[in-house]
DNA sequence: TAGACGTGGCT
DNA sequence: TAGCCAAGTCT
């Protein structure tokens, strides 16, 4: 039999043949710690499955239970975490399980609402975790979820924006019973049929109601909104090469763009800057030469072009206030940004 | 709400 | 190979 309308069950269907094992998922049929089932999607944001399996497991060693995790230094959560990226998310974790101990006796809410107010919490981890640990009639709708989704109605609205219109065809979806299987199922076949690139089609339960498959425009959605690319920013970088082969650097602000990351001193970075008046701003006295061509860089939402200034100055100079001295066969061990690379290629002080 | 926030893998 | 992408959240 054709199904032309796509419903749950036939996608659980699927999902009862070909669901993947992963280290936090409970055998077919069982509920899984609500522990896990948060932990692993806290970590599984934004990072792929690969990546999270090792860390996962790792860490239900050493903090097995919410208690545990509540009662550990926060450092002791970072160090077990450090690698995986976006940090914000560990510190996090640590706060909401002291608010889970604290608050909710040890266990976590099994209301979507009540999730959601937990730090670190959005809507796609309230949603996901509770239909895959309370079975709670929620949606979670990741970026695979939003795919195949679009994917499913050749949806023509554009992300961000189609995020509701999305969050409401998977409600409209959404079985009576084994919402967390339902959730699980989706992502799936998000990750294993409904790629980004070369979508298998061919193997998809939900071919024959797939609009975009029926039309040949699957690979083309989700639809995103054009980024639009910032206005073009300029500016300065001076590179000091001092006679005993050290190079000038100095340490962006902890915060913000690059931050804490190293880069030769330059200028701020403006729409109206005028590389002719720079050497104002140059970090010593020096006998400056302005490099020909320039380093271009373009950043989530601006392009930078910069202008490479460099000099030589004696050994035995000091360092500028801010700044420091760093041997040039050293600089490999350097925090630099890949643009702060290429403005010391530019300057031929480094390889990129 | 647009922008910041990390890293490793893939093309 | 430099850029894009991967189970988002916070401000």
């Amino acid at each position: 039999m054709t199904d032309t309308t796509a419903s749950a069950d036939t996608l659980l269907e699927w999902y009862d043949r070909h669901r993947r094992s992963l280290p936090w998922r409970a055998p077919p049929g069982k509920r899984t710690d609500p522990y896990r089932v948060w932990l692993s999607e806290i970590m599984l944001q934004q990072t792929t499955v690969q990546a999270v399996k090792g860390y996962f497991e790792r860490f239900l060693l050493r903090f097995p239970d919410v208690e545990t995790l509540a009662a550990a230094p926060v450092e002791a959560v970072m160090q077990a975490w450090a690698g995986l990226g976006y940090y914000s998310r560990a510190r996090n974790l640590h706060a909401c399980a002291q608010v889970v101990t604290s608050q909710h006796g040890g266990h976590f809410p099994a209301d979507e609402t009540a999730l959601l107010a937990l730090p670190g919490i959005g809507a796609y981890t309230a949603g996901a975790v509770g239909a895959i640990a309370f079975d709670l009639p929620a949606v979670a709708v990741d970026g695979n979820v939003e795919r195949v989704l679009s994917r499913l109605v050749a949806l023509e609205e554009p992300l961000p924006r189609a995020k509701s219109t999305i969050r409401k065809i998977a409600l409209s979806l959404l079985p009576p019973k084994r919402s967390g299987d339902f959730a699980q199922a989706l992502m799936d076949l998000g990750a294993t049929i409904c790629t980004p690139r070369k979508p298998a089609c061919a193997l998809c339960p939900w071919s024959p109601p797939c609009r975009s498959r029926r039309e040949g425009t699957a690979e083309t959605f989700p639809r995103k909104e054009a980024k639009k690319q910032g206005a073009l920013r300029r500016g300065a970088a001076f590179v000091v090469l001092r006679g005993d082969d050290h190079v000038l650097l100095r340490d962006r602000p902890p915060r913000g763009l690059l931050g804490g990351m190293a880069e030769p001193p330059g200028t701020e970075w403006s729409a109206g800057f005028d590389p002719d008046a720079a050497t104002a701003a140059a970090p010593l006295d020096a006998s400056w030469r302005r490099l020909g061509g320039n380093v271009r860089h373009v950043f989530t939402h601006f392009p930078l072009e910069l202008t490479v200034y460099r000099a030589e100055v004696p050994a035995g100079t000091p360092a500028p206030a801010g700044s420091r001295w760093q041997a040039r066969a050293l600089l490999g061990q350097e925090a630099l940004p890949t643009v702060m690379r290429k403005v010391l290629a530019h300057a031929d002080i480094e390889g990129i």
